[in-house]
DNA sequence: TTTCTATTGTTATATTATAACAAAACATTT
DNA sequence: AAATGTTTTGTTATAATATAACAATAGAAA
């Protein structure tokens, strides 16, 4: 299965998500999340906006903004505050209430963890301050292990 | 002791704070962090200006934006990615590396943890897939005890 | 068809942050 | 003190990120 078939298989899922849920991927919504999957690491809106352009001339930044809220209000990709970043979600099967994004400083790469674990216990301590948790993803940044190879062989 | 002795208390400690890492809080930044400590929740760039500006009329982007840097560079406050906000760290105590940053959807106000066991363990997970954690706050979204109080009652 | 709603197009503007260079303050050496 | 170098601040302009507002279009329902 090449790279292209497996692209329109995710977005054909990620268009059966939508369904369940009541709302349209349309054609728009879905160039931009396929956008954004062809993306390895994190995506800018700009950037974003300049890919879209390519295909679409007329694309302004209230196209982009408004397929990637719905795209994070659905649930098919996730915002990164702290780099005013975006990616797609590659765990739709999980239902990843407050995954894990770890976030690399060097290639604003993310690898997502969909760990149950983390969630309960962060409720938990988060209830002991009368915190309660909204859906939310947590960012956690840091150097990923490719980087960081490349920084040693940079040493070296 | 009433909250002005209590204010300049805290940034005496914060100007030593400083000195101990051979940097030197000016003026100008004595005031900036003034400005956040008087501020119960997180605060904006730009709200931070306009207040700054009452007293120093002169003040422009630049000068938040770098008495800002300042502070975070030394410890003395937080960046909320998600928030485009800031918060004067009440830690100082505390290496609080990796501290945990309750963030109310409705208030926008801050609950510090300095909870040493949360770094450790999200060390290690992150380890697992070769990722190397760099200092970071880690941001947690939810409601406070606070708001869910004016919540409940407003539905009563 | 008619009507209503959701989506997209389009223009303008708001918000957040930094670049670049000049001036002033401060420290160090002579 | 004078001369020099460094850090901080002032100032203007602009970049980068995001939304408001309203018109046009497309889709669904009546
Ligand atoms: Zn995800
Ligand atoms: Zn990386
Ligand atoms: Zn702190
Ligand atoms: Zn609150």
């Amino acid at each position: 299965m090449n790279t292209e078939t497996n692209l329109e298989h995710e977005l054909d899922a990620a268009a059966n998500w939508c369904l369940q849920r009541g709302e349209k991927l349309t054609d728009l919504r879905r160039e931009v999340l396929s956008l954004l999957l062809a993306h390895d690491g994190s995506i800018k809106a700009y950037e974003l906006l300049a890919e879209l352009q390519k295909r679409k001339p007329t694309a302004a930044p209230p196209t982009v903004y408004r397929a990637l809220d719905f795209l994070l209000n659905v649930g098919l990709a996730h915002k990164l505050g702290s780099l005013n970043a975006f990616v797609a979600c590659r765990e739709l099967d999980h239902t990843h209430h407050h995954g894990l994004m770890l976030i690399c400083d060097r290639c604003r790469g993310v690898h997502e963890l969909s760990d149950e674990s983390w969630a309960e216990r962060l409720a938990e301590d988060a209830a002991r301050l009368g915190f309660r948790l909204s859906q939310q993803d947590i960012e956690i940044k840091g150097i990923c292990a490719n980087c960081q190879q490349v920084e040693q062989a940079g040493e070296a």
